[in-house]
DNA sequence: TTAATTATTGTATTTTCGACAATTATTTAA
DNA sequence: TTAAATAATTGTCGAAAATACAATAATTAA
C-alpha cells in the first residue's frame, strides 16, 4: 500500500452528464448535443458540465438542465457515476450520470452556448458518441427502463392529454415487444388516470378518448398499504 | 453564469464509501465501523476511503471491501453519489455508494487499520452516523430492497445451504411485513433451488430439508425471454 | 353507402394469489 | 413408551389477474 499526500487527492474534478428523454412518433429519444470543440470535436455527446466548487450534485444537474432547456422544476433521476482514469483525456474527472423527462413537443432546446447543433436520437438507435459516453447512455437506459416498470414516470414524457395506444406504444417501443390491447387495457385499471369529454381529431377513424394521470390520485394510493405501480 | 479558471475544478476529492450487508439471527446487519480519528471521532460510520488519482471507482471499491474483510470476487453494486458541497469537514469530497452482500459467519472482519471496532448493526436500528453517512446508509439500504425485490441477490446474504424459513423470514426482515408459509412457498417455485438429501440439525422439530440456489439454472432462465425474478 | 381503420368492450380459460386447514417428522417431557 | 410441542410441508378453495381471441363502435374517405 502506497502513501501518498492526502493533497494530491485534491486534483480531481466532477461533471454531471444530464441526459433528457422525450416520446415522439413511437419512439423515446435521448437529446443529443454536437460537439463544437476538441476533444471529440464533431461527435454527438450527452450534455454535461463540470461541477461548480461550491455546487451540491443535483444543483448542478438542475443548472445544466435550465441552460440547456430553460426548463426547472423538471424531476431528475441520478443515474450512476462513471470514474475510469482515463475516461476524460485532459485529467481526472469523474462523472455522476442524470436523466430527466420532458415533453419533447413543449420547447424548443436551445443549441446556444452549448453545441452547434442538437437532436433526438431514438433510443434504440445511439450512434457512437464521445467519451465514454455509449457506457453512460446504455448504463441510463436500463435504468430508465427499470423506473418505467415500477414508477409512473412515462406520463412526464406523454403529452399533458394522451390516448391509450399512445400510451400502449411508448411501452411497446421501451421493451420492444408488443402487446394485446385489450389486456393492455386491463392491466392499467388500476393507475389514477381521467378522461376527459374531448376527443381526438383529425384521425381518419374512430377518435381515442384522451386520458391524463393524475398526481393527487397517485399520491393518495401510495399512502395505501403495498399499494405498488407495477407495468 | 460565472467564469471560474479551468485548473480551479481540478480541486476535489472522491472517494468510495463501501457497505457490508449480512444476515444473521433473523435480521439484515451492515458492517460499521467505529472511527478513531477526527472528524467524527468515536461515531459509527461506514467504511470508505479515498479514491486514488489513477484507479477506477470499482477498484477502489474492491480495494476497500479487500483490505476490510479479506475478500475479493464479491458482486459489488454501485448505488449512488453524494455531493454535498459542505459534507466533508476537510474540503470538497464527493462520494459514491457501494455495497456487497456476504455470508457473516464466512470470514472475520479486521478493524487492523481502519477503526478500533467494528460492528454488524442491524438495518432497522441504525445509530446516528458520522458526515452524511445516515442519508447514505438509508438511500442505500432503500436502493438494497428494490434489489431484493427483482434480482436473486439474497443468496449473497444466506449461508450455502438454506432452509426455506431462513430464505422467507430474510424477506420477511427486510420488508418488516410476516409472510404466510404456504403462500411463500408458491411464489418461489419459479426460483431454480435445488434440494439437499442433507436435512437440518440440531432442532427439536421436524428437521427442514436445506437448499442451495442454483445459479447456472438461473442464468438459462434469465436467457428466456421474459423471465423475471420477481419476489 | 360501404370499406377501411382504429377504439373499445366482452368472453372464456388459465395462472397466480391469499387465507386457512390438514398432515408429517422430529425432540422433549411425562 | 407415549403424548405434547414445535415447526415443516402439503392441500383446498375462492378471488383476482393474466392471456388469447372475438365482437362491436365510431370515424373518415371513396
Amino acid at each position: 500500500m502506497y502513501r501518498i499526500n492526502f493533497s494530491d487527492f485534491f486534483s480531481s474534478a466532477f461533471s454531471v452528464d444530464c441526459m433528457l428523454f422525450g416520446y415522439s412518433q413511437g419512439q423515446i429519444k435521448a437529446l443529443l448535443i454536437k460537439r463544437a470543440m476538441e476533444p471529440y470535436n464533431n461527435f454527438w455527446a450527452i450534455p454535461g458540465d463540470l461541477v461548480y466548487p461550491d455546487e451540491d450534485l443535483d444543483e448542478a444537474a438542475n443548472r445544466i438542465l435550465k441552460d440547456l432547456t430553460g426548463l426547472s422544476d423538471v424531476g431528475l433521476h441520478q443515474a450512476q457515476s462513471f470514474g475510469h482514469p482515463k475516461r476524460h483525456p485532459q485529467g481526472r474527472v469523474i462523472t455522476v450520470s442524470y436523466f430527466a423527462l420532458v415533453r419533447i413537443e413543449d420547447f424548443n432546446a436551445k443549441a446556444s452556448s452549448w453545441a452547434d447543433e442538437i437532436s433526438w436520437v431514438p433510443i434504440h438507435d445511439m450512434p457512437v458518441l464521445a467519451f465514454d459516453h455509449n457506457l453512460i447512455m446504455s448504463t441510463t437506459i436500463e435504468l430508465l427502463k427499470q423506473k418505467l416498470r415500477v414508477e409512473p414516470i412515462c406520463f412526464d414524457m406523454l403529452p399533458d392529454r394522451f390516448t391509450l395506444s399512445e400510451f400502449q406504444q411508448l411501452y411497446e417501443y421501451a421493451f420492444n415487444q408488443s402487446l394485446d390491447k385489450a389486456n393492455f387495457r386491463k392491466k392499467i385499471k388500476h393507475i389514477p388516470l381521467l378522461a376527459h369529454d374531448e376527443k381526438q381529431k383529425m384521425v381518419k377513424h374512430r377518435p381515442a378518448t384522451l386520458f391524463s394521470f393524475s398526481d393527487t390520485e397517485y399520491l393518495i394510493k401510495q399512502g395505501l398499504k403495498d399499494y405498488q405501480f407495477k407495468m
